[in-house]
DNA sequence: CAGATTTGACCTTC
DNA sequence: GAAGGTCAAATCTG
């Protein structure tokens, strides 16, 4: 067990450090976004760097088993399943299957698991032991065609039925968008939007690890503030952002992310009932970092494309990440 | 009529 | 044997 605390602890740390050059870096983009765009694009590369390196120290230091990250996994429900026999298998089954990269993204009905700028075609569908909701199973259009092997499981939130929970494997060989995905795209051109983007992510990058226990068997460093908020209301439906801001959303870790209207901001400290502070696992911790770091290149990727940076060289399979947008 | 969807059967893994 | 994932024939749709 001393392994899996070390293994986050290490991993843990160094993607301290990397969220804070990242921030640092930002801040410089910021800086220099409308003057000099050569800069612009060398330093947004090499928040990508950082990033993808973050990301990938967090995956590399993971020493858990199958039983803990599948419960991680798990996303909606904050405690860790029981593990009863029965749960193990399944769990560590489904693990095995999906052993290949994968990335989970929660997402509204609006504009839903269908339509996310790909072509897909739908090969099955399968009732869900346990599951309100059956699962809807999708591959690229172009799977012959140009040999793509990216696939998607699309299945409607037992917990909230406005959501669909969209599984992509694999990624996109065939960079075959939709007319509608293009046009939505932003210009090449440098972009207006670009500067209050990194406005927001810039100012809003700090860590706050309130809720999390401190000591050396966590790992977390406990002094540093938390919060992220990668300019969420651009990433998702304007109709969409405003219904979060009404109410408190629940993110991957089943606790709740209250949205504040006036910041735009998205607050990530725990807002369950007993919100006194209350300890966070090791695992719960890991997983709020994953989903920070995604949601991180997210903002990044929208920076990148409003100032006319080509895509991160971000490969899915190399990951196994979990976000939600709400 | 071509391509997409549906759906029962089959395969794989445990 | 159970459950998730995939196949492929039948059906639907533009």
């Amino acid at each position: 067990m001393e392994n899996v605390v070390d293994g986050n602890g290490g991993g843990s740390g160094l993607v301290m450090t990397e969220l804070i050059r990242i921030k640092e870096l930002v801040k410089q983009l910021e800086v220099h976004l409308r003057d000099c765009p050569d800069l612009c694009k060398h330093l947004a590369e090499q928040i990508f760097t950082v990033t993808e390196r973050s990301i990938g120290s967090m995956i590399s230091s993971r020493h858990f088993d199958c039983r803990k990250r599948s419960a991680a996994n798990a996303g909606i429900d904050s405690p860790p399943l029981p593990a009863t026999p029965s749960t193990l298998v399944k769990e560590n089954r489904k693990r095995k299957m999906m052993a290949k990269g994968k990335l989970q993204v929660r997402v509204s009905s609006a504009g839903g698991g269908e339509d996310d700028g790909y072509s897909w075609r739908k090969y099955g569908q399968k009732e869900i032991l346990g599951a309100q909701h059956p699962r809807a199973y999708y591959r690229c259009t172009y799977r012959k065609t140009h040999g793509c092997s990216a696939i998607k499981q699309v299945q409607r939130a037992d917990e909230d039925p406005a959501f669909f929970d969209v599984t992509y494997h694999g990624t996109h060989s065939c960079a075959h968008k939709t007319a509608a995905a293009v046009a939505k795209e932003p210009p090449a051109a440098p972009n207006p939007d670009a500067r209050s983007l990194l406005q927001s992510l810039s100012s809003s990058l700090t860590v706050n690890t309130e809720g999390l226990t401190s000591g050396p068997q966590q790992g977390w460093s406990s002094t540093t503030p938390f919060s992220f908020s990668p300019a969420m209301s651009s990433l998702t439906p304007p109709e969409h952002y405003q219904s979060s801001t009404q109410s408190t959303a629940v993110n991957c870790f089943g606790q709740g992310v209250s949205l504040s209207p006036s910041l735009s901001q998205l607050e990530l400290s725990p807002t369950t009932s007993d919100s006194s502070h209350v300890p966070m696992n090791p695992f719960e911790a890991e997983r709020r970092a994953e989903s920070e770091l995604q949601q991180i290149v997210s903002a990044l990727a929208l920076v990148g494309a409003a100032t006319s940076m080509p895509e991160p060289p971000l490969e899915l399979e190399d990951f196994d990440v979990s976000i939600f947008l709400v």
